[in-house]
DNA sequence: CCAGACTTTTGACACTCGTCAAGACTTTGT
DNA sequence: ACAAAGTCTTGACGAGTGTCAAAAGTCTGG
């Protein structure tokens, strides 16, 4: 259920009723299973350099279950960015709500930040690798614009509630607004693999120069 | 003398006295004209997917003669991108020498990004795509690192020409102006391939909303 | 408890890749 | 014009890839 959305992998022909009632869960968490040793190796080596075998070295199988499981490499990669996206993009939300000032707010925003910055780097390396992969690779292009969107609503989200708090108005758009603030945190992710100390408090500081810039009465 | 900084190809040990007056140009020239056919298919088809051999076939030589000119893969990736480097960094230089105004230093700056952003879309995918391999390949990082630096003193310059016309100052340092305009700009390249007509007038339109909020008195 | 469905392993296939060496071709100094 | 130096082509190599099929193993309904 969690990966609900995630879970439109062409189930290739066998699902009928090969699966008897706990089958077809079964085989979700298998698809789960793979996707997550997938996730762990594309994120350390990259989307070129990741091969199905490496992937099934870091599972508890062996490279052939792959293709039980899904119809080729692509629908298994498309199948791990729709289940990565369903954990990504809420993160910022408790803090959205709870926030009664926009000190509380900004500084809340920064900590969850910062903290995905050094705790899922590979995680976010990924996310940037496939976003240029997709320039070249058409099949990515819808999986990566669903979540490009949802990102967007996350900042649009943060952003508003930070003009509330400040009796403002975002004086951007939500593309515009997203659009900064990743440029920001992209930036960060290619400095943190050259200088880890430093980054998240050069972060920080730069979108505490912006934030207030993107409102206006 | 054009790609001087990109004629340290670790050459492999022939050109003591084997290459004789002229020869060291021809070899530069041969380098030179590889790297184009290089950089064109890069930018076609991306980094994971090129090969050499279909740059020699992108070319007038056949796949042997890389290695000729070229110790390995990397060698002639890592010359393509510093010969890549100086050709581009230097593109606004004139708006802004010439520039008497914000508007037409603006309407300049923005002719020209949305110039090179129709005209020279692959060359924009390469480098954003080079940018997210080199989180994964260290080989990468150094000239990763060396365009990055150009870049963002060539939007440094033009944001504080900006304020200087507007009798204002930068308001953010020149680390985060590059990381804002640069996320538009991706976020421009990478929209490009799904929407060509739209594209540069919402980049356009994003930029102006941004530019005046980064001087202030 | 056994036959049939489901799952996993294993090994092979056709292909592409980077690399390199041997030889053919071309240019150049004398 | 001839030999040497330089340049380029050709073909092969080993390694690694995605894919698939056949066999082995596992589970389960009747």
């Amino acid at each position: 259920m969690a990966s609900a959305s995630a879970a439109e992998s062409e189930r290739s022909e066998r699902s009928e009723r090969s699966v008897r009632v706990s089958g077809i869960d079964k085989i979700e968490r298998r698809r789960v299973a793979l996707a997550e040793s997938a996730l762990k190796t594309l994120g350390e080596l990259g989307y070129a350099r990741t091969s199905l075998r490496e992937i099934a070295n870091n599972s508890e199988f062996t490279h052939g279950v792959v293709h039980y499981y899904f119809r080729d490499k692509i629908d298994l990669i498309s199948y791990c960015v729709r289940y990565y996206k369903t954990k990504c993009a809420r993160r910022y939300d408790e803090v959205v709500e709870t926030a009664t000032s926009a000190e509380e707010l900004a500084t809340g925003f920064l900590a969850k930040l910062n903290q995905t910055l050094v705790e899922e780097t590979p995680m976010h390396k990924l996310w940037y690798d496939l976003r240029a992969q997709s320039m070249f690779e058409e099949q990515l292009r819808p999986d990566v614009e669903a979540i490009d969107k949802l990102l967007e609503e996350m900042i649009w989200r943060i952003l508003s509630r930070y003009a509330e708090l400040t009796g403002t108005k975002p004086a951007v758009d939500a593309p515009t607004a997203y659009a900064l603030v990743d440029g920001l945190f992209e930036q960060a992710v290619v400095g943190y693999a050259a200088n880890p100390e430093k980054t998240p408090s050069l972060l920080t500081d730069r979108i505490m120069q912006v934030l207030p810039k993107l409102v206006a009465a």
